[in-house]
DNA sequence: TCAAAATGTGAGTAATCCTCACATTTGCAA
DNA sequence: TTGCAAATGTGAGGATTACTCACATTTTGA
């Protein structure tokens, strides 16, 4: 929640370049390094991790750590960086050789639910992409605000199918809710036109959800 | 990325409890610092912003500020709590006297509009909420990776759906799966079971979505 | 009127990130 | 082998910044 020191004013610039490890011996301090930086992270998170520890558990000098990564932030993108790879390998392997709705269906659920226990099983990657990561009261607040505001959304339905399972109909607000505040953030990431394109996308995703059509 | 010093290894606990501004004079000087902070999120975010320096542009010492504020991210908490009382009126009022499937598709699309427009218009909002914050680097890779991921998904939809505009395909791809990871992430921040609706409800609305059916 | 409560102050404390001048090791051409 | 440049290793210290605290001032209410 705040950038230390040193960092000039000059803002995220991904991670100035930095020595890469050429030497075999330096490849294997810089494993080390990610190794201690994922423990750490997974006991205590990565915002609670400090360079200091990283070093000692590696069993390097806190000069060697920034031999090769420019600031705290690029270790944790240096791990991001590595489970993007693995998974993309993943997905693409699960995806090539779909040839009907059928096996589309299996493969994406299958998917979906490798994500979903990745999640649930890797403090670190729950770590590093919870919400890209977050501030854990704002969640909070976050997440009640959705909840309340998909109760809005749930007395609706209760009147417009009121011949629904109303946890189902609970279940379908709160997540329509939450993709509304994911399809947003992610449509003024990006250019203005792929962002209107995106968010009317998911006003006909949603509409067929909760009315059916 | 990380807390300073103080902060004692106790973890976030929202926000200890500080005196609440009693008198006018103190309420007064409270709405300066949360504009002043306001003020410094939409000129360099909330990670740049700094606590002396929302106690100088309120005019107050950085004494005061702590009178009132337990940290840093409690001023953030504050603002975003405010915003969030608002737009629940908004969408109360939008929503509590829809009657039939019309005026639900009217209602959410004005909502959906209007939360789109606030986060493009309202630099604070887009900081405070962006991902509940972030590492613009980190952004940067899973947006990559998430279109990446979504071109395996176009590749099939184009083999399955050939008629279908390749624009609309690529849209469609790419927010089903941004809403995949909002899905899973947010089926991990809460229960197992509901989290596990959450996720097969996702998986139901994205198949309809993708296979139509 | 005056004491207690509320509020205001800002120099100082405690971390923490990161740098840098200098030591050591490795690769490799002569 | 020798020697030298490049790569790598080191950790004390610089630079910031969130936050505290002992004390001053103002407001409240009996």
């Amino acid at each position: 929640m705040d950038e230390r020191t040193a960092a000039k004013p000059d803002q995220a610039v991904i991670g100035s370049p930095r020595r890469s490890p050429s030497q075999q011996r330096s490849r294997e301090r810089v494993e080390r390094m990610l190794a201690a930086a994922s423990a750490l992270i997974a006991e205590q998170g990565s915002d609670a991790m400090r360079m200091g520890e990283v070093a000692e558990r590696a069993g390097v000098s806190i000069g060697s750590l920034y031999q090769f990564f420019p600031d705290k932030r690029a270790i944790v993108w240096a791990l991001a960086e590595r489970y993007t790879a693995e998974s993309q390998a993943c997905i693409s392997a699960a995806l090539t050789d779909v040839r009907d709705a059928e096996g589309l269906k299996q493969a994406f659920s299958e998917l979906v639910d490798i994500y979903y226990q990745l999640f649930l099983a890797e403090p670190v990657i729950r770590d590093v992409w919870s919400g890209t990561q977050a501030d854990k009261a704002l969640r909070e607040l976050e997440l009640a605000d959705s909840r309340a505001n998909a109760e809005f959304l749930v007395a609706v339905l209760k009147r417009l199918r009121p011949d629904t399972d109303p946890l189902e109909l609970e279940t379908t607000a709160f997540l329509v809710w939450q993709m509304g505040e994911a399809a947003v953030r992610l449509a003024i990431s990006v250019d203005r036109e792929e962002g209107d394109r995106l968010v009317e996308a998911y006003k006909r995703m949603a509409l067929r959800e909760l009315v059916g059509a």
